[in-house]
DNA sequence: GTTGGCACTCTCTCTTTTCGAGTGCTAATA
DNA sequence: TATTAGCACTCGAAAAGAGAGAGTGCCAAC
């Protein structure tokens, strides 16, 4: 069931004013403004139908018109133009994009703060699950009660962890065990982990001291928490620049969801790992009871791997769809030139040798 | 200049009622609910006196009390009772304790967000800045273009980072690196790696690729992010629980304050890196013009490693200094006690061997 | 199918009124 | 001298009322 071209000029016009000022639109703004060669009495014919229809809708007899969700996904899908950036504002992304992952590291946090800030509404993102393997297995040994674990995982990121023992370990203990582990624990998932395998390890390096399991205890914390997805939301109190969240109430049921962790994402996910577009979920399409009256835009990024990120931004429906669009379509192509797995590396080779440092703590 | 002790009871009774409803307290309700035995009019007197000594104001001629920073000051400093947890309530913050830091980890992220939790107020966490040295360099050898640095620093934390390179290196040349850097680059401090010493090492190794270069820098950059003090703040959307941030312009300029790092504490920071005490900054005493009418209350725990870190709530002047004060001692001697350098050990071994892992990633 | 005109509706804002909590003061009391 | 009861007064907050204006729907004309 299509509508007319006019309709549709007019219906676009009414999401772009409204997106621009928060207040319902009238007739006469927008025969005046929309540039579109009719009357206000015209559109008001036009507007009614469009009513009818669904797209739009009033406060009051009296008020002009709002784009209903319906509205909202018409814009999105058909009406809305892709932001095209000029020269000097892609450079300006860019140089942002770029010290904003230097500065910082290129952790979900910053990825989500970048995102914030640059759109300007609170930010979410998350990593998807991915199996994990373990590549390589390294035992340091340091002195007669301490050594240290490295974990090389299959996505080639490095882990480490001091442990100080209660009893003393001989070097060649160590040099055994390391060798069992790297045989035994390379290449195979968390689950494959099993009793019987760290029992029958444990046997093999003759060790009595429980070493073998601390060591396997690090290596399947290590391997869940690696493959766990991880969601990093911020800006939240961006959302009380937006007029619909000046209820404080309002405000704080949404924020305090985010916070909360932001469960959104999951259920638009598996649309996603495969697409490099962007998604939109308008108002009741959310599934989160929480969100049905705000919007959310998702893009996914190659976070190499094999894995995909995504970057989320949530906002009223009335949200700058377009702009945010093109702001989340741009991050996500510059994360994925930077994180991912693609051909071409990015310029200067050297970028890709510091990249991100572990941290561990003992005492 | 004290004052008669009925004044404070009086004083004490204001504050409270006025923490509890967040409304001007009036002289009728207290003589029905103070349990201080004179009458209405006897506390009209009284309280017209604590006006006149600037420990209470009105809004407006016919309403209640409000307690001035000045009354709030005298309250925290004399009035105010020490909350005292039963058992059961010892208990159960005992419990959130244990399995808020077992759950996550003891990162600063998640005491804050603890903090916040027990309080209902933005919390905010931080460690204090230690100078750090590197006690121990490892490099393993994965493959002709790849090795993994591990660094154990000064405060036995283990850093580690898999470098990927585009020429190739031989095992030698990783095992004279790792013994030149065990021995120059080990007991020093950050600005003590000087380009002159990336040079000479790099002439001792006979290093024409710039691999010294690539570690030391990794060193530069460990030693600075781990001695760097580093702040976490959480919860700021509870600050619209409170009332006087119900106007969302307000909240939204002190939750981005927050947000933006909240450079709150370091001021305080050197009154307290020694003191075990908690400290309370009411409106005005704070430095920074976006908490001038706000309050915060910070305490300070055991780091180990001779750090101690902070822990902080950020709140209207009306905040339940008492109850915040409590929970924040409470929190910072159970994190004292399990993450400091003091003398007994928490109960279980176990738990100190496995405590942190490290992240690394590179692709 | 489009347009100008017009009466009508409804919200928003501003003003006015009312209400009541809480005060300060005074005079009586212990 | 300290306390208390009583009372007139003040002032803000909430309720009620009055316009004003924006926007509509509909009708008749083009």
């Amino acid at each position: 069931m299509s509508i007319s071209e006019r309709k549709k000029k007019i219906l676009a016009a009414v999401v772009d004013e409204y997106i621009r000022t928060a207040e319902p639109v009238g007739s006469k703004h927008l025969a005046e403004n929309a540039g579109l060669g009719c009357s206000s009495a015209t559109i008001r014919n036009e507007l009614a139908e469009l009513v009818a229809l669904g797209y739009l809708e009033q406060p009051h007899t009296s008020a002009g018109r709002v784009p209903t969700p319906m509205g909202y996904r018409m814009y999105v899908n058909e009406l809305m133009q892709q932001q095209k950036y000029s020269l000097e504002e892609t450079e300006e992304l860019n140089r942002r994009l770029n010290t904003k992952l230097q500065e910082l590291d290129d952790t979900i946090s910053s990825i989500s703060r970048l995102a914030s800030q640059l759109t300007d509404y609170p930010a979410l993102a998350l990593t998807a699950a991915s199996p994990m393997t373990i590549k390589r297995v390294d035992l340091i040994y340091v002195d007669a009660n301490t050594f240290i674990i490295v974990l090389m995982l299959s996505n080639n990121s490095v882990k480490s962890k001091l442990v100080h023992l209660p009893v003393s370990v001989d070097q060649m203990m160590v040099q055994r065990l390391s060798a069992l582990f790297n045989s035994g624990f390379t290449g195979i998932t968390e689950d494959q982990i099993t009793p019987l395998l760290i029992r029958s390890t444990e046997r093999a390096a003759d060790d009595s001291m429980g070493l073998t399991s601390v060591i396997a205890a690090f290596a399947i914390e290590t391997l869940s928490e690696a493959a766990a997805p991880t969601a990093f939301v911020s800006g939240e109190n961006r959302l009380l620049n937006q007029p619909e969240f000046r209820d404080p109430d309002k405000a704080h049921r949404l924020m305090s969801y985010l916070s909360g962790g932001g469960y959104i994402l999951p259920p638009a996910e598996g649309d996603l790992t495969d697409s490099s577009e962007v998604r939109v979920l308008i108002g009741p399409e959310n599934i989160a009871e929480e969100l049905k009256d705000s919007s959310v835009v998702i893009a996914s990024y190659d976070a190499g791997d094999n894995t995909r990120g995504l970057i989320g931004i949530v906002g009223p429906t009335r949200m700058d769809y377009s702009a945010v669009a093109s702001k989340l379509r741009f991050l996500a192509a510059g994360l994925s030139r930077r994180l991912g797995s693609g051909d071409a590396p990015p310029e200067g080779m050297h970028n890709k040798l510091i990249i991100k440092k572990s941290e561990d703590r003992d005492k």
